[in-house]
This record gives structure tokens, sequence and C-alpha cells, in this order.
RNA sequence: GGUACCUUAGCUCAGAUGGUAGAGCAACGGACUGAAAAUCCGUGUGUCCCUGGUUCGAUCCCUGGAGGUACCA
């Protein structure tokens, strides 16, 4: 029986290190690295978003790395299916991919599969947002909870996101949301491999920190500042550019922005942790871990 | 130096004829199937400045102290 080839997921909360070990795999087994983030997809995002430097890209062939316009609507389900596809294509001369990213449902998504559920047209979303605004949740829940009781006691009520995809779906297909959600795994025909990142809260918040600090030494306020008018972009609901919205808009002074971006930043990390954490299949390693201790364990593990 | 006021959660502050206390923000925990760096849910974490007294019982009243603020010198 010939192995199925093997897909190295790297995991982590923000600013832990991610790209740079993903990078030394990369090298380690020559080849290439796919990126599930789902903010580095955006070419007009740049900074703010962390993307590899221009160095470590050269480094590396990486994929899904600002190949989308903020313009265009993407979304968990066009992510995974481009991934398998060239996932697909990069196991024909590679043995090893390297998958790298902090967005936990993204990577689940390529590992596990999503259901299936039907291509629904963008103005149901639009006709739920704005019923949403004129008639307030209520009127949408009442609606979920006759047309898919099922899904409704589970559903999380007062989230207007889950709550309009729901019911998205059961206006354009005309059957319960919750007929679609089978939550069976696929079976891929690799083989999955997770590296976890992490250290204690005080250091990744210190991390973070810092980066922001960075980021905006870097431009990250010109950058905003051009993307300032588009900034109702879903792309764009992002930490690190919303705040600066905020500054333009008057709200907050810069320095309330940059310790705005801070912390929403620190929450977003704990989010992240908060998702990694149930996944048992994550071999976790602290930040600091030489990579070739990890490199090591990999092929140990793997019989690589 | 004098007078007045203040000192309660990480921060800003409420509060109880005396029965060991609660808001906002922060923090922390969680959820998550095409918006996910999004969105939503939950949780009070405390030498009530210190000391002695009165009291069955003091964070609250009284004595003395410490620190702060304002005004007067």
């Amino acid at each position: 029986m010939v192995p199925k080839p093997l897909l190295l997921c790297v995991v982590g909360p923000t600013a832990i290190g991610k790209t740079a070990l993903a990078i030394k795999i990369a090298e380690a087994f020559n080849t290439e690295i796919i990126s599930a983030d789902s903010r580095q997809f955006f070419k007009e995002m740049n900074i703010g978003t962390a993307v590899p430097s221009s160095e470590e890209l050269q480094k590396i062939p990486h994929h899904f790395i600002r190949h989308k316009s903020i313009f265009e609507s993407y979304s968990v389900g066009d992510f995974e299916r481009e991934a398998i596809e060239l996932l697909s294509s990069l196991f024909k001369k590679k043995h090893v991919v390297v998958m790298v990213g902090g967005s936990g449902l993204y990577v689940d998504a390529v590992v596990n599969g999503l259901d299936v559920f039907p291509e629904v047209d963008s103005k149901y979303r639009k006709q739920l947002t704005c019923e949403l605004e004129k008639n307030g949740i209520e009127k949408l829940q009442n609606e979920l909870k006759e047309n898919d009781p099922e899904y409704f006691k589970t559903l999380d009520k007062n989230n207007p996101h889950r709550l309009i995809r729901a019911l998205e779906i059961c206006r354009a297909s005309g059957k319960p949301y919750s007929s679609f959600l089978k939550k069976n795994s696929v079976i891929r025909d690799f083989d999955v491999f997770y590296i976890g990142l992490n250290a204690e809260r005080k250091l990744v918040y210190d991390r973070i920190n810092e980066r922001v600090e960075n980021l905006m030494a870097e431009g990250l306020l010109e950058e905003a500042r051009q993307l300032y008018p588009n900034k109702d972009l879903n792309a764009l609901k992002t930490v690190g550019y919303r705040e600066l919205f905020e500054y333009f808009d008057g709200q907050l002074s810069l320095d309330e922005a940059k310790e705005e971006i801070k912390k929403n930043t620190r929450r977003f990390a704990k989010r992240q942790n908060t998702w990694f954490k149930k996944n048992t299949k994550i071999n976790w390693f602290g930040f600091d871990t030489n990579p070739t201790e990890i490199i090591a364990f990999i092929k140990e593990k793997n019989a690589l």
C-alpha cells in the first residue's frame, strides 16, 4: 500500500512565530507552504496582516498569500475547494506540504472538510441583514425556530451572523439548515500532522504588543488610510484596521487606537487558543523551541 | 503648619439605621460548518488604607496614624 502524502499543519495564536517555523520546516522537507489565514488572502492588506516578508516568500513558494482582492467575496468554502485542488497537484510532486495558519475554521475546513451546502445568492444575506436592522433579531429568531427547530435549539440565538447564515440556507433551499449538517469528517487522501506553537499568556501578550508597535513603525497607519474608503468591506473588519478607521473618524486618538489594536489582538489570540485547545491532535511546542528539534520530532513520528 | 474632603475589584467609582459589598471598563472562561482577525455567550477576581476602641458583630461609628486632593497660611 502506497503511503498517503502528509500535510503538516502549523497552528497557534497570532504573533507566536508560525511563519518562521513553517519556513524552516518547508526548507527541511524541500516543499511549499499553503497559508490558512483568513486575512493574508487579500492583496490590498499587507502590513496589518503581517504576511511573510519578501525574503521569506523568496525562500519558499507560498500559496494563498495575497491572492484575492478585498472586493471579491471569499469564504471558507471557496478556500476549502481551492486548497484541496492545489494540494492534490502539490502532492503529485511533493510527499509533504506545510500548511500554516491561525484561522482555526479554515484549517479545519482543509483537514476535515465542510459539509456541502447549496450555493446561496448574495441577495439573501443582504436582504436578511436589512431585515435584521429594520425589524430586530427576534423576527429572525422566530423564523428559524419555525423552519429549523432542531438547529435553533443549539444555535447561539443572539449571534446575528450565524442566525443569518442558517436562514439564508433555509430560504434559498427551502430546507432546514440542519439537514445539510452531517458533521461527518471527510476522508482526505493525505495524512495530517499538527504542530502547535504556544507560550505563556504573558509572553504571547508581550509579543503582540511588540508586533503592534512594529506594524505601526512599518506604516500601518498609511496602509489603513488608503483602505479607509472601503472600510465597510468584510475583509477590512480586521484588527489593526478598524481601530485606525475609528481614529480617522475622530472616535479615538491615535494612541487610543493603538491600545485598542493591542487589546483586540490579545482577545483574538485568546479566541484562537480556545479554538485550538479543542484539537487534541496538536503536538504543542514552546515558541522558542529550536526548529531542528521540531523537525526531528516530525520525522520520527512520521517515519520520514 | 492649619482646615475641609477623600482612601472600596486591575482602573474609574457606587453603596449599605452597623449583619464582610456592586456597576462600567479591563481581565478571565467558553461557543463556533461559506462574515471566522468575524460574531456571540458566560464569570466578580476584594485585608472595603493601617491601628486601637465601642459593639453579639465594624469596611461603615469613635481615637490615633499613613497617603492623596483642595483651600488657607
